[in-house]
DNA sequence: TCAACGAATTAGAATAGTTCTAATGTGTAG
DNA sequence: CTACACATTAGAACTATTCTAATTCGTTGA
């Protein structure tokens, strides 16, 4: 307890994650939860990339992937796979569902309380729930 | 209506489905439907094309990609993407949903009935719903 | 039966997304 | 401030899939 003073939330999201707040991981992190919409981004690894690009944070895409998977694994992001070769990562880590847009690609968050399950099937003896993904596919009328 | 007379089910199956019966395409819906537990076998192109290979069916990994594909589309298989990188073909195209093991890679059907949305969100406007992906991940105990 | 045409197959190159490698740089505990 | 573990990097490598252009095959009609 020194220098605790220009603490940022998202330094201590990182810290309490338990990883390193480096300069690329903070940059990573600020544009994930703190843009517009931060509670509700779908982000590929490419497309997080570019936007790092054009704000003229320097970071490599390796750095991106490796940050991806460490935030994931540390619970702050959701990763939701599509279709073969494109998936997304998800700023919102509470229960829900998705809707899938066949036709431009897009991935958007269903409310909660929307979709529930009747009734899950017990999980087979030795393992457990990990996650339970709902994705409803939509295409054009 | 000449010679139809050894129209096995396969080739009826094909040509309803608007595909030529191939060498190739009957060899491998051969595997993939008249396997044993043929009605629910989940399965990669490459374990399909090795499996080809194995029983001494000359085909190459990109007409097994297509053939699945049209499969696919014709309605006699459904895709199940679990992971980037990783997408099964699942010879059941009844409404059910799959438990997938992640330590292992294996993908599973679970009966229809133990899993039922409770409430559909409405598809938004312009779109339909084009298809329901349940995917129950499991993990070791 | 066979010619001819469109459809299917093929090997191999190309592509897309992701992971790996080994060298360099950085955050932090002491 | 130092040292060391951890993080980052460019680029190569890898995996799954799709594309390309040449060849072969299935079917239709005479």
């Amino acid at each position: 307890m020194s220098k605790d003073r220009p603490y940022s939330a998202l330094v201590h999201r990182l810290k309490t994650a338990g990883l390193r707040p480096t300069r690329q991981r903070l940059a990573l992190a600020k544009l994930l939860f703190e843009s517009p919409g931060g509670d509700d981004r779908h982000i590929t690894a490419e497309q997080l990339h570019a936007e790092a690009l054009g704000e003229s944070v320097r970071v490599s895409l390796a750095t991106v992937y490796n940050s991806l998977h460490q935030f994931t694994e540390a619970g702050l992001l959701r990763e939701v796979v599509v279709e073969p070769g494109r998936s997304y990562f998800d700023t919102n880590v509470s229960d829900h569902h998705h809707f899938y847009f066949e036709d431009s690609g897009e991935l958007q968050d269903i409310p909660g309380e929307h979709v529930q399950m009747e009734s899950l099937p017990a999980a087979p003896a030795g393992t457990r729930v990990a996650r339970v993904d709902v994705i409803i596919r939509l295409s054009g009328d």
